[in-house]
DNA sequence: TTAGTGATATCC
DNA sequence: GATATCACTAAA
């Protein structure tokens, strides 16, 4: 079953625990359909929270952040990765979702490039997208967390919260 | 451990 | 217009 606004209009701390063990779909240009069930998430929850790009308040590139829920937001990191986000809870409250792992492609940059998915996929829609969308096969998983990957930079408070959510094996 | 890579924010 | 920085990956 398709994951519709329901689900994705919460807030990024219930929506990111979700979302692991759900399954994002692909349709290619040529037909072929990718389907990856997703094993790891990361949140990032407002102005205030240092790892996320809206903290540097409303730029060209946060601009999607504060977008209705179920937006898609790509970006490049380090000049050769996209990395794959899906906005969540209120709009004009920029929080969002990182997809930061598959089961078959381990790491944010590996499971973009295994969906053929970039920036052309920026501002479009993951509830009405008819190339990419989430699914849900009902059941429930569980989850452990962890702290987030990456964001040295967010200082003490905001590198430490628990706001990564993985697979149990 | 380090190079590769280019968009972005931030400073002239 | 210049520059520092970066939610990463593969190779060594």
């Amino acid at each position: 079953m398709r994951l519709g606004e329901d689900f994705f209009h919460r807030d990024c701390l219930e929506v990111a625990p979700d979302l692991v063990g759900k399954f994002i779909v692909r349709r290619l240009p040529d037909g072929t359909v990718l389907k990856e069930q997703i094993s790891e998430t990361e949140a990032y929850r407002g102005t205030e929270d240092l790892a996320c790009h809206a903290s540097k308040g409303r730029t060209p590139r946060s601009e999607m952040l504060y977008r209705e829920s179920g937006t898609i937001y790509v970006y490049l990191c380090y000049g050769i990765h996209s990395l794959l986000n899906v906005i969540t809870g209120e709009k004009e409250q920029p929080q969002g979702v990182l997809l930061r792992a598959g089961i078959m492609h381990n790491g944010p940059g590996k499971i973009t490039k295994y969906l053929q998915i970039d920036r052309s996929f920026n501002g479009r829609n993951i509830l009405t997208d008819s190339d990419l969308w989430i699914e849900s096969n009902g059941e429930k998983y569980s989850t452990h967390t962890d702290v987030r990957v990456g964001i040295d930079y967010a200082g003490e408070y905001w590198k430490n919260r628990p706001w990564r959510w993985i697979l149990d094996n």
